[in-house]
DNA sequence: CTAGGGTTAG
């Protein structure tokens, strides 16, 4: 649509219908754009489907053209008469063309149509779907004649535009206008209810809604499920899906949805079977639903079959369902189906279904794979949304890649999204994965309105790498700032507290979790409540406190209690802690390290050796753990550096070495991870000295690891030049590295 | 004239 001068105008108006002086300001508050459209023009804006559905509605504006020329009564007979205007108005408002609307409201002022109730409820309409509430409601207030039609249209403007309070009062006074509501009033106000989640208003306007015998309008009752379905009240909806008497298409998608969103897949797909048992046959909207079902329960035999049967519909390469069937295959982990499938889409593939693919990527831990398809999508000029960020910036996270982080956050900045609390987040738990807190608070401050997630992050960047006693402050300043923390802000805090000494803060803050936030302690939180206590070296405490807990004690939260007891020293009540872990956990291979350390320590050789061999048993009768490609990549995970490095081929090709040498030794053995001639030491030692972060003298297996650091908390490897420290590296069944070292874990001491 | 169902992120 192109503005055009005063002049212009007037030409498109026979010669009766010259603007006045008034119309002349009337057209400067508008910014007036032609008000006829042509073809072209629409045809231009919004591509050629919307062109398809509008021959008639254009033909109004054309035809106004043509035949402008004629009388003023001919004109508003023939042409302008308000059935045409309505769709004209309609288009506007589907369309977004807000500017059309309210040029085209100007000609309906002019030729006095506004005084129409139809036209004027239109017109109301259009205000409020384009958010010009005020206009709306002046508009509302000037007509002649209130209908329920002219109200409805203003309760659901209020909705689209958010003012949730503002219907629900205007709804509230609608017999002051002498109306009643009607079945769109209440389909409008129960759609309210099921986005606000009132599911007590919900329930009061159902019971209006069967009062006033509304219930038989399939539109109502479909509301009335998806609301329920919505505040997650699924028997409600459910016992009124078995009651209904009339169930069309949009009835049994709403229902399978409301299962589906509340993560009850199998009734879902259950349900979509019924339906079409029934001979209704599912549409887009149904298959997108069924399709993510599958993708949920992890059934690739229904997933394949519905992938059929929406083939044979001719419906798979279209936005929502193609999207659908990629990020089913990519939730079932067959990321070449995915990646068939975007290729198969071709050009119709949206910014959506490059997302669902690269999330697939990332959440397959395909990590760089994912970094190829950003490049590809940039390199194409797809358009790269806060979603496309998010979900590329959790493949730098995963590397982790410093470099690509920065690479990615200066593209976040160009597109003006690094003020998004979502991708803000992402920057910051990719820039926390990279040890860079300086970058992740830095994030932290551009984020437009931060909300408890991206608090957390913030406060987990500082507390897991340099600055626990900032994680603390910030904490305070969140609360302070009326959010209302979550059960991972405590885990993040309270990690801090035990890594800085801040003991009394630590118990504090623990007790403000239960009893100011009302949030039930889990099992990690009862965990760094005893690494707070033992660190601090209050065993017996920390002892008392495991148990009285309110739940049975898990292996989990005894563990960091035997890490407290070697750390002061404790060997009897290290015994007695192994025992707990033992018996919950028989393969805790770590224990038995732990133990065999403070044996040596104390000079109990015997006792030491005896851990040891025990330790040993455990493992070669142990099952063997993943595939080796998955212990590859998750020790490669640990040792690469990164990507965009020169020397991160080296490296890999170096690993990839090793890992075969490993495999082909340990080929003999039940678990390939420990080598029965050696030390559980072995791997990790013999990668690291393929890294060339130590030196191996031959024959003997060495414990002495210089410059490097490996932390527990946040399981990244760190290279100091300047330390030298004594410490034993065990990797574990879960090939994650530990350390005990002597003198616990914190990185705050690396620093 | 006004109302009802669907995809991606931290």
């Amino acid at each position: 649509m192109t503005s055009v001068s005063k002049m212009d105008v007037n030409k498109c108006f026979p010669s009766s219908f010259r603007w006045s002086v008034k119309d002349q300001a009337l057209l400067q508050i508008c910014s007036f754009p032609v008000p006829s459209v042509s073809s072209e023009q629409i045809l231009v804006k919004n591509e050629c489907l919307v062109f398809a559905q509008m021959p008639k509605r254009i033909s109004v504006s054309t035809h106004y053209h043509e035949t402008g020329m004629g009388e003023k009564g001919d004109l508003a007979r023939n042409v302008l008469d308000s059935s045409h205007l309505i769709s004209v108005l309609k288009f506007c408002v589907a369309e977004g063309c807000f500017e059309l609307g309210r040029s085209y409201h100007a000609l309906i002022a002019k030729i006095g149509l506004d005084e129409d109730g139809f036209v004027g409820t239109s017109l109301i309409d259009m205000y409020a779907k384009c958010g010009d509430m005020d206009s709306a409601v002046a508009l509302f207030n000037q007509m002649p004649h209130l209908d329920v039609a002219s109200c409805n249209c203003l309760i659901s403007g209020y909705a689209s535009c958010g003012l949730f309070d503002e219907a629900f009062s205007f709804f509230m006074k609608f017999d002051s206008f002498g109306n009643k509501p009607n079945p769109y009033t209440y389909s409008t106000m129960l759609a309210i209810c099921g986005t606000l989640s009132a599911i007590e208003e919900g329930k009061q306007l159902h019971a209006q809604v069967v009062k006033m015998q509304h219930l038989s309008e399939t539109a109502v009752s479909n509301v009335l499920l998806t609301m329920y379905g919505k505040c997650g009240a699924m028997e409600d909806a459910e016992s009124l899906f078995k009651r209904l008497l009339q169930r069309n298409l949009i009835s049994w998608t709403a229902i399978i949805n409301g299962l589906y969103k509340h993560e009850d897949f199998e009734k879902a797909m259950r349900l979509f079977c019924l339906m079409r048992e029934n001979g209704i046959e599912p549409n887009e909207y149904t298959f997108t639903i069924a399709l993510a079902s599958c993708g949920s329960v992890k059934n690739l035999d229904n997933g394949r079959l519905l992938h059929a049967l929406v083939i044979k519909r001719g419906m798979a390469l279209g936005e929502f369902v193609g999207t659908a069937i990629i990020d089913m295959y990519c939730e079932l982990g067959q990321m070449d189906d995915a990646e068939k499938q975007f290729k198969g889409m071709g050009t119709l593939a949206s910014k959506v279904s490059w997302n669902a693919l690269t999330k697939g990527l990332v959440h397959n831990e395909k990590a760089n794979e994912a970094l190829d398809a950003f490049s590809e999508m940039v390199r194409k000029d797809a358009v790269c949304d806060e979603f496309t960020f998010s979900i590329i910036l959790k493949a730098c996270a995963s590397l982790p890649s410093f470099t690509s982080s920065q690479q990615i956050h200066a593209r976040v900045v160009k597109a003006n999204f690094d003020t998004n609390m979502h991708v803000g987040s992402s920057l910051i738990e990719a820039y926390t994965k990279c040890g860079s807190v300086e970058d992740a608070e830095r994030v932290f401050s551009r984020i437009s309105v931060p909300d408890v997630i991206s608090w957390n992050s913030v406060i987990k960047a500082c507390s897991q790498n340099t600055n626990p006693r900032r994680a603390i402050s910030l904490f305070r300043g969140m609360i302070h700032k009326g959010f209302r923390p979550t059960g991972s802000t405590f885990l993040a805090v309270l990690s801090a507290c035990s890594h800085s000494g801040k003991i009394q803060d630590g118990l504090e803050i623990f007790q403000s979790m239960v009893r100011e936030f009302g949030i039930l302690p889990e099992e990690a939180h009862y965990s760094c409540m005893v690494d707070l206590l033992g660190r601090s070296g209050q065993l017996e405490k920390a002892l008392d406190f495991i148990n009285n807990l309110p739940i049975e004690p898990t292996a989990s939260i005894w563990t960091p209690l035997l890490a407290a007891c070697r750390c002061h020293n404790n060997l009897q009540m290290a015994e007695f802690v192994a025992k707990h872990i033992l018996a919950l956990d028989p393969n805790a291979a770590p224990v038995y390290v732990t133990l065999s350390n403070m044996y040596a320590e104390a000079r109990q050789l015997v006792d030491a050796e005896n851990q040891r061999k025990l330790m040993k048993l455990k493992e070669v009768t142990k099952e063997p753990g993943c595939s080796w490609i998955e212990v590859k990549n998750k020790i490669h995970k640990f040792f690469s550096h990164d990507r965009t490095h020169p020397e991160s081929a080296k490296i890999y090709n170096k690993l990839n070495q090793v890992m075969m040498q490993i495999k082909d030794k340990a080929s003999t053995n039940a678990n390939p991870l420990y080598a029965e001639d050696d030390s559980c030491l072995y791997h990790s030692e013999k990668l690291a000295v393929c890294f060339g972060l130590i030196s191996l003298p031959a024959g003997k297996p060495v414990r002495v690891f210089k410059n490097l650091r490996v932390c527990t908390d946040c399981h990244m490897f760190m290279k100091f030049a300047s330390m030298i420290t004594e410490r034993v590296i065990v990797l574990s069944d879960n090939y994650r590295f530990h350390h005990f070292n002597k003198g616990c874990c914190s990185c705050r001491d690396y620093w």
